[in-house]
DNA sequence: GTCGGGATAGACT
DNA sequence: GTCTATCCCGACG
Protein backbone atom coordinates (compact mmCIF):
# COMPACT_ATOMS: atom_id res chain seq x y z
CA UNK A 1 0.00 0.00 0.00
CA UNK A 2 1.45 3.34 -0.81
CA UNK A 3 -1.82 5.88 -1.22
CA UNK A 4 -1.08 8.97 -2.17
CA UNK A 5 -4.12 10.83 -0.54
CA UNK A 6 -4.28 10.63 3.05
CA UNK A 7 -6.45 13.48 5.38
CA UNK A 8 -8.41 14.39 2.38
CA UNK A 9 -5.40 15.81 0.54
CA UNK A 10 -4.69 14.48 -2.98
CA UNK A 11 -0.22 14.46 -2.65
CA UNK A 12 -0.58 14.24 -6.55
CA UNK A 13 -1.84 18.01 -6.57
CA UNK A 14 0.94 20.92 -7.28
CA UNK A 15 3.11 21.82 -3.83
CA UNK A 16 1.14 24.99 -3.85
CA UNK A 17 -1.95 23.70 -3.60
CA UNK A 18 -0.92 21.07 -1.50
CA UNK A 19 0.43 23.75 1.22
CA UNK A 20 -2.53 25.29 1.38
CA UNK A 21 -4.67 22.33 2.17
CA UNK A 22 -2.35 20.72 4.85
CA UNK A 23 -3.24 24.26 7.02
CA UNK A 24 -5.32 22.40 9.52
CA UNK A 25 -4.45 19.04 9.08
CA UNK A 26 -3.40 17.41 12.46
CA UNK A 27 -0.07 15.76 12.04
CA UNK A 28 1.02 13.06 14.88
CA UNK A 29 4.57 11.29 16.07
CA UNK A 30 4.38 8.57 17.88
CA UNK A 31 0.94 10.09 19.40
CA UNK A 32 2.63 13.53 19.77
CA UNK A 33 1.96 16.68 17.35
CA UNK A 34 -0.78 18.68 16.82
CA UNK A 35 -2.69 21.16 13.97
CA UNK A 36 -0.19 22.45 11.15
CA UNK A 37 -1.08 26.35 11.02
CA UNK A 38 2.05 27.60 8.68
CA UNK A 39 3.41 25.89 5.47
CA UNK A 40 5.76 26.66 2.46
CA UNK A 41 5.89 25.29 -1.00
CA UNK A 42 8.86 24.31 -3.04
CA UNK A 43 8.79 23.13 -6.60
CA UNK A 44 10.57 21.77 -8.90
CA UNK A 45 11.39 24.63 -11.17
CA UNK A 46 11.94 26.84 -8.07
CA UNK A 47 15.13 28.38 -7.55
CA UNK A 48 14.82 28.48 -3.78
CA UNK A 49 14.33 24.97 -3.47
CA UNK A 50 16.72 21.92 -3.02
CA UNK A 51 15.22 20.13 -5.38
CA UNK A 52 16.36 22.91 -8.32
CA UNK A 53 19.43 21.66 -9.56
CA UNK A 54 18.11 17.65 -9.53
CA UNK A 55 18.32 14.45 -7.37
CA UNK A 56 21.44 14.33 -4.93
CA UNK A 57 21.91 12.38 -2.24
CA UNK A 58 21.21 15.48 0.17
CA UNK A 59 17.45 15.77 -1.50
CA UNK A 60 16.58 12.26 -2.82
CA UNK A 61 13.81 11.59 -0.92
CA UNK A 62 11.86 14.74 -2.36
CA UNK A 63 11.75 12.63 -5.85
CA UNK A 64 11.05 9.67 -4.00
CA UNK A 65 6.94 9.03 -3.91
CA UNK A 66 4.38 11.33 -3.13
CA UNK A 67 2.87 11.87 0.86
CA UNK A 68 6.69 10.57 2.23
CA UNK A 69 8.46 12.49 4.67
CA UNK A 70 11.72 14.84 3.52
CA UNK A 71 13.66 15.70 6.26
CA UNK A 72 17.22 17.48 6.14
CA UNK A 73 19.53 19.64 8.25
CA UNK A 74 19.57 23.20 8.37
CA UNK A 75 22.16 25.49 9.50
CA UNK A 76 24.57 22.27 11.01
CA UNK A 77 21.80 22.49 13.91
CA UNK A 78 17.99 22.01 12.94
CA UNK A 79 16.03 19.75 11.67
CA UNK A 80 13.11 20.98 8.81
CA UNK A 81 10.07 18.55 7.95
CA UNK A 82 8.85 18.00 4.38
CA UNK A 83 5.77 16.16 2.89
CA UNK A 84 6.51 15.23 -0.56
CA UNK A 85 4.01 15.59 -3.32
CA UNK A 86 3.51 15.43 -6.95
CA UNK A 87 4.50 12.30 -8.85
CA UNK A 88 7.17 9.94 -7.92
CA UNK A 89 10.69 11.63 -9.77
CA UNK A 90 8.74 15.25 -10.17
CA UNK A 91 10.87 16.52 -7.10
CA UNK A 92 8.30 18.89 -4.83
CA UNK A 93 7.34 19.17 -1.42
CA UNK A 94 5.88 21.16 1.19
CA UNK A 95 7.73 22.09 4.52
CA UNK A 96 6.06 22.09 7.70
CA UNK A 97 6.70 25.25 9.48
CA UNK A 98 4.49 25.59 12.62
CA UNK A 99 1.96 23.34 14.04
CA UNK A 100 -0.72 24.52 17.23
CA UNK A 101 0.57 21.87 20.01
CA UNK A 102 -2.81 19.43 20.98
CA UNK A 103 -1.50 15.84 22.01
CA UNK A 104 1.45 15.23 23.90
CA UNK A 105 2.40 18.59 25.43
CA UNK A 106 4.66 17.26 28.48
CA UNK A 107 6.64 15.37 25.92
CA UNK A 108 7.54 18.48 24.01
CA UNK A 109 7.78 20.48 26.81
CA UNK A 110 10.64 17.97 27.86
CA UNK A 111 12.15 17.91 24.38
CA UNK A 112 12.19 21.60 23.94
CA UNK A 113 13.28 22.28 27.24
CA UNK A 114 10.19 25.29 27.41
CA UNK A 115 7.06 25.42 29.41
CA UNK A 116 5.28 28.13 27.27
CA UNK A 117 2.90 25.96 24.28
CA UNK A 118 3.33 28.76 21.88
CA UNK A 119 7.15 28.30 21.57
CA UNK A 120 7.21 24.67 21.26
CA UNK A 121 6.33 24.39 17.68
CA UNK A 122 6.33 27.86 16.19
CA UNK A 123 9.36 27.13 13.71
CA UNK A 124 10.82 24.19 11.67
CA UNK A 125 13.49 23.48 13.50
CA UNK A 126 11.25 23.44 16.80
CA UNK A 127 8.73 21.24 15.70
CA UNK A 128 11.24 18.73 14.68
CA UNK A 129 12.64 18.95 17.97
CA UNK A 130 8.97 18.72 19.65
CA UNK A 131 7.96 15.74 17.41
CA UNK A 132 11.44 14.12 17.55
CA UNK A 133 11.92 13.99 14.02
CA UNK A 134 15.17 13.80 12.55
CA UNK A 135 17.00 11.68 9.46
CA UNK A 136 15.67 8.76 10.50
CA UNK A 137 12.46 9.53 9.43
CA UNK A 138 13.57 10.68 5.52
CA UNK A 139 11.91 8.91 2.80
CA UNK A 140 9.24 7.03 5.89
CA UNK A 141 6.12 7.14 4.45
CA UNK A 142 3.16 9.44 5.91
CA UNK A 143 0.90 7.13 5.94
CA UNK A 144 2.23 4.41 8.37
CA UNK A 145 3.60 5.05 12.25
CA UNK A 146 4.87 6.28 13.78
CA UNK A 147 3.00 9.03 11.21
CA UNK A 148 -0.36 10.25 11.53
CA UNK A 149 -2.07 12.47 9.83
CA UNK A 150 -6.08 13.71 10.49
CA UNK A 151 -8.35 15.64 7.89
CA UNK A 152 -8.53 19.27 8.61
CA UNK A 153 -12.29 20.67 9.63
CA UNK A 154 -13.41 22.67 6.74
CA UNK A 155 -13.79 26.17 5.94
CA UNK A 156 -10.72 27.68 7.72
CA UNK A 157 -9.21 30.76 7.01
CA UNK A 158 -5.84 30.71 4.73
CA UNK A 159 -3.63 33.38 4.08
CA UNK A 160 -0.36 33.69 2.04
CA UNK A 161 2.62 35.72 1.87
CA UNK A 162 6.12 35.47 0.72
CA UNK A 163 8.49 32.29 1.64
CA UNK A 164 11.29 32.88 4.72
CA UNK A 165 14.77 32.45 5.37
CA UNK A 166 15.67 32.34 0.83
CA UNK A 167 17.64 34.41 -0.85
CA UNK A 168 16.26 33.47 -4.44
CA UNK A 169 12.12 34.10 -5.59
CA UNK A 170 11.88 35.88 -2.32
CA UNK A 171 8.74 37.56 -3.62
CA UNK A 172 6.55 34.20 -4.51
CA UNK A 173 3.67 34.11 -2.38
CA UNK A 174 4.15 30.07 -1.46
CA UNK A 175 4.15 30.79 2.23
CA UNK A 176 0.54 29.89 3.91
CA UNK A 177 -0.88 30.37 7.02
CA UNK A 178 -4.22 29.41 9.44
CA UNK A 179 -5.44 33.21 9.72
CA UNK A 180 -5.24 34.52 13.27
CA UNK A 181 -3.49 31.61 14.85
CA UNK A 182 -0.97 32.50 17.67
CA UNK A 183 1.28 29.73 16.35
CA UNK A 184 3.01 30.78 13.49
CA UNK A 185 6.92 31.23 13.19
CA UNK A 186 5.91 34.65 12.24
CA UNK A 187 2.60 36.81 11.86
CA UNK A 188 1.24 37.60 8.06
CA UNK A 189 0.71 41.20 7.02
C1' DG B 1 40.06 17.37 -1.20
C1' DT B 2 38.62 21.77 -0.13
C1' DC B 3 35.56 25.39 0.27
C1' DG B 4 31.28 28.01 1.00
C1' DG B 5 26.70 28.60 2.05
C1' DG B 6 22.15 27.37 3.94
C1' DA B 7 13.93 26.55 3.69
C1' DT B 8 17.02 28.49 11.74
C1' DA B 9 16.79 29.72 16.61
C1' DG B 10 18.14 32.07 20.46
C1' DA B 11 20.66 35.50 22.72
C1' DC B 12 21.80 40.00 22.69
C1' DT B 13 22.05 45.63 21.67
C1' DG C 1 17.00 45.25 14.71
C1' DT C 2 22.00 42.23 14.62
C1' DC C 3 25.10 38.25 15.52
C1' DT C 4 26.47 33.51 15.27
C1' DA C 5 26.80 28.56 16.49
C1' DT C 6 27.70 24.44 13.84
C1' DC C 7 26.99 20.33 10.31
C1' DC C 8 26.02 18.50 5.90
C1' DC C 9 26.44 18.45 1.30
C1' DG C 10 26.93 20.44 -3.36
C1' DA C 11 30.07 22.67 -6.48
C1' DC C 12 34.08 22.88 -8.00
C1' DG C 13 38.65 20.81 -9.51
Amino acid sequence: MNPTKLAGIDFLAPAEVVARQLIGVTVLVDGVGGRIVETEAYDREDPASHAYSGPTARNFAMFGPPAHAYVYRSYGIHWCLNFVCREEGHGAGVLIRAIEPLAGLDIMRARRDAEDVQLLCSGPGKLCQALNVTRDFNGASLAAPPFRLEAAPPGLEVIAGPRIGISKAVDVPWRFGLHGSRFVSRPFR
